[in-house]
DNA sequence: TCAATTAACTAACAAATGTCAAGTGTAAGC
DNA sequence: GCTTACACTTGACATTTGTTAGTTAATTGA
């Protein structure tokens, strides 16, 4: 089955930070869903509570909203392996401000809050997991931050692609560019800079 | 007991979010100690692993560390009342590349790693409580990454003086500044230009 | 009290980034 | 195969922000 592969790879990801029994694993694939979407797939509306949290197998997801003078702008790129949603909203089951989409094709597992409070209430390995995961959401915005604040358009494009090598052949510049807070533009012009 | 109006304060903030039985007010008692800080004293060191979470009844905190330069980078300006640490290495209890300072003098409460998961133990409604700051943590520190990236400076300055009128009384504009990512001379610049 | 330090402001100039208006190339759809 | 749409680039110019240096005022410490 196309979806046994798909589950080992958040089994596997789960392992690198917890230890898991056979029942934890059996709860990961009786309440993870696989799903499979197209390239520009929008899978989560913004002004709606968020259905799910998804784990990216593969494919490469973002977060975005419009500002007020109707420009998109992508305020989450993720780089699979990884959860992606938008997180306070999924987990007050508050409106979200944020479209969630795929960027490629991608597979994915997704998970609904109340199935995920059901997991995390019998497996005391996967209620570790998700406060990790969740941890490290908030490590990363911090990092995320202060890279916003302290370097400039350069330097964030540097490291960004230093950290994410992978991305540029699958995401466009466009959201790259909204993504470091810059304009396009800018992105093309440091590109240059930096190649030649 | 002057400490009887800090733990009140920490009760007052805990009980708009959770609701907290006579026990869960002992334990708080218990095992938050109440101190005393001057103006510019640094509470916290880098490269250590941080030993409390504070939550800051009066007074103003921040986090800051120094660049490549030798410059001081403030990343986190504490707004009285709230709590303040180097989150993810207080929860990792690993080593913080931050110091923590108290701007001005300030009354705190603080909690070790150890109290704080016993205090969590023993009290549901303290656990949702650390959960919840926890998660308005998140959700900070996401709104901080979306207005870096996509508003001007003069927009972040006008916002951050939107959400805290009474910071200017006492924070220097040198550590607003770097904290809305901006160089001091631009921030001038920026005050003078909206006040005339 | 006085000297020294430091925050804050200012001004002139440099550099980075945004804006606007093209042009090019590629991919999708008819 | 052609057209359309769109991502990306480029160049000229405007605006913003950084840099450097000097001044003032307030604070700190001897």
């Amino acid at each position: 089955m196309f979806s046994d592969k798909l589950y080992q790879h958040l089994l596997d990801n789960a392992a690198t930070l917890v230890s898991l029994t056979a029942a934890d694993t059996a709860l990961c694939i009786k309440y993870f869903e696989p799903v499979l979407f197209a390239k520009d797939t929008i899978i989560e509306q913004e002004n709606e509570v968020p259905k799910y949290l998804y784990y990216v197998v593969s494919g490469f997801v973002r977060l975005f909203h419009y500002n007020e003078e109707g420009n998109q702008i992508t305020t989450h790129l993720n780089c699979p392996p990884g959860f992606i949603t938008s997180y306070t909203a999924f987990n007050n089951c508050t409106k979200s401000a944020e479209y969630v989409a795929c960027i490629t094709a991608c597979e994915l597992l997704r998970i609904t809050k109340t199935d995920l409070d059901i997991i995390c209430k019998q497996s005391i390995a996967f209620k570790d997991y998700s406060i990790l995961v969740f941890q490290m959401a908030l490590a990363y915005n911090e990092t995320r931050s202060r890279e916003l604040a302290s370097l400039t358009a350069e330097q964030r494009y540097v490291k960004f692609i230093a950290d994410h090598p992978a991305i540029l052949q699958h995401v466009p510049l466009l959201y790259i560019a909204s993504f470091l807070g810059m304009k396009p533009e800018s992105l093309s012009r440091i590109r240059r800079k930096i190649f030649s």
